[in-house]
DNA sequence: CATCTGA
DNA sequence: CAGATG
């Protein structure tokens, strides 16, 4: 049930760059992968073969993970996920330094079209094949029928060269500073870090992605510098000496101590009710709603479902953050706003490029186990996830749960740093910069 | 998985 | 609501 992530094919966004991934520079195969993911990438946009572009995408990944030099079909179909057909490609390539079904693809004008399209972000298969089939073959003549486009797609169009250019560390930190800047204007007060290959300290980012909270999260007071470069970053917590509840105390998911943090915290979960989508428009009594922070706490009805009210209060404060960034001219687009992401565009001036930017705001108790999740990489955390499982833990982007014998996860484990989460498993911390793998 | 879109 | 997209 871990999640198989054959999501995204355009290319991670925040990584890609020098990373690893199906075609690390420096691994003995990387031809061979290369060839293996343009093949995935036609079975996917042109054929729309889900099936063989993930089993090509599937061989050149373990193709990657092989240590040496693959010398022939024999060899490469001993590989897992590397069949008899694939083998065969990987000989004539090997043999030929071709291969002919790639070299005719590489020049079927249907294949260039549906490639070129696919450029724009909001453009997929899907939606390149309609324009494609509209008459439309390339960038320029989409430029003439934009009224075949959604608005993420016209933007995705406005700035396609933009968006495929990856963006300096320094310019990341520019704008990281300026959004903390304006931020720090907001009546409420958020906790940010930037995450992604960013925070891992890679040196060029496929775009910029934000994570806050709002406020309480004993962070404040440790302020503690685990990070890379002592500047800047989250004030991340840490610091706490007790660190974490042992691994032991935790199973009886009893209540605790220590976090009694301030009162905007969801204390309870609540089962959900389907229902809430009906109340999300208005809290009907105008219930005190006048005080200006949006910060979710005296629940007027108790019976209420607090749910529904804490949803639309997060739409609220994503929306409000949302409006702060366009005031101060750092965000100048918008692809879609939700309950708990931004997806737009920022650019801050001295700078001429447009760049992507995710925000996503996240409930105090699911901050640390956002920050550790979307800071990835991926494959560090699939390792992770694997290795909770083994110690007897579920985690997710959300929370870290005690796994039941029976089966089913307990009540969510209290969570104050990134640390407490490995404590849990018994991992040894690791440096965001330690996470590349 | 969250969000948008169109029917 | 399903399908598309990132």
């Amino acid at each position: 049930h871990v999640l198989l992530n054959f999501a995204y094919y355009k290319m991670s966004s925040s990584d890609s760059g020098h990373r690893k991934g199906p075609s690390a520079k420096d691994n003995p195969n990387y031809d061979l992968c290369e060839f293996l993911m343009e093949l995935s990438a036609y079975e996917r946009n042109v054929t729309r073969n889900t099936f063989k572009s993930n089993a090509y995408r599937s061989a050149a990944s373990s193709l990657a993970a092989y240590p040496t030099r693959v010398t022939g079909a024999k060899e490469a179909s001993s590989i897992k996920g590397i069949g008899k057909r694939i083998s065969e490609k990987i000989e004539e390539f090997l043999s030929t330094g071709k291969l002919k079904k790639l070299e005719k693809i590489r020049t079927d004008d249907t294949s260039t079209a549906l490639t070129e399209l696919t450029r724009v972000s909001g453009v997929g298969p899907a939606k390149a094949r309609q324009l494609y089939d509209a008459g439309i073959t390339n960038i320029m003549e989409l430029k003439k029928r934009t009224e075949l486009l959604t608005h993420h797609q016209l933007i995705g169009l406005k700035y396609v060269e933009d968006f495929e250019k990856k963006i300096p560390r320094a310019e990341v930190q520019t704008i990281e500073r300026a959004i903390r800047g304006s931020l720090s204007n907001m009546k409420q007060q958020y906790n940010m870090t930037v995450c992604g290959s960013y925070r891992r300290g890679s040196e060029r980012s496929g775009d910029v992605d934000v994570l806050l909270t709002y406020d309480n999260v004993e962070v404040e007071r440790k302020t503690v510098k685990l990070e890379e470069s002592s500047s800047s970053l989250t004030k991340e917590t840490n610091a706490k000496n007790e660190v974490a509840k042992k691994r032991k105390d935790i199973s009886d998911g009893s209540s605790d101590e220590e976090n009694h943090n301030k009162d905007n915290i969801n204390t309870k979960k609540n089962r959900k009710l389907k229902a809430d989508q009906k109340y999300t428009t208005s809290s009907p009594s105008g219930s005190s709603s006048d005080n200006k922070s949006y910060a979710t706490n005296e629940s007027s009805s108790p019976s209420a479902n607090k749910e529904s009210a804490s949803k639309t209060n997060h739409r609220a404060m994503l929306q409000s953050v949302v409006h702060q960034l366009q005031k101060d001219n750092i965000v100048t687009d918008q692809l879609s706003l939700g309950d708990t992401k931004f997806m737009g565009v920022c650019r801050v001036p001295p700078e001429e490029c447009y760049r992507r930017l995710d925000i996503r705001l996240l409930a105090p108790e699911h901050y640390y186990c956002g920050i550790l999740y979307f800071t990835g990489s991926d494959l560090f955390n699939k390792d992770m996830r694997t290795q909770a499982l083994a110690a007897g833990f579920t985690l997710n982007e959300y929370n870290i749960r005690p796994m039941g014998s029976t089966g089913v996860p307990g009540e969510p484990l209290h969570v104050n740093s990134e640390l407490e989460v490995f404590d849990y498993i018994g991992m040894k911390y690791k440096q965001p910069s330690e996470r590349n793998m």
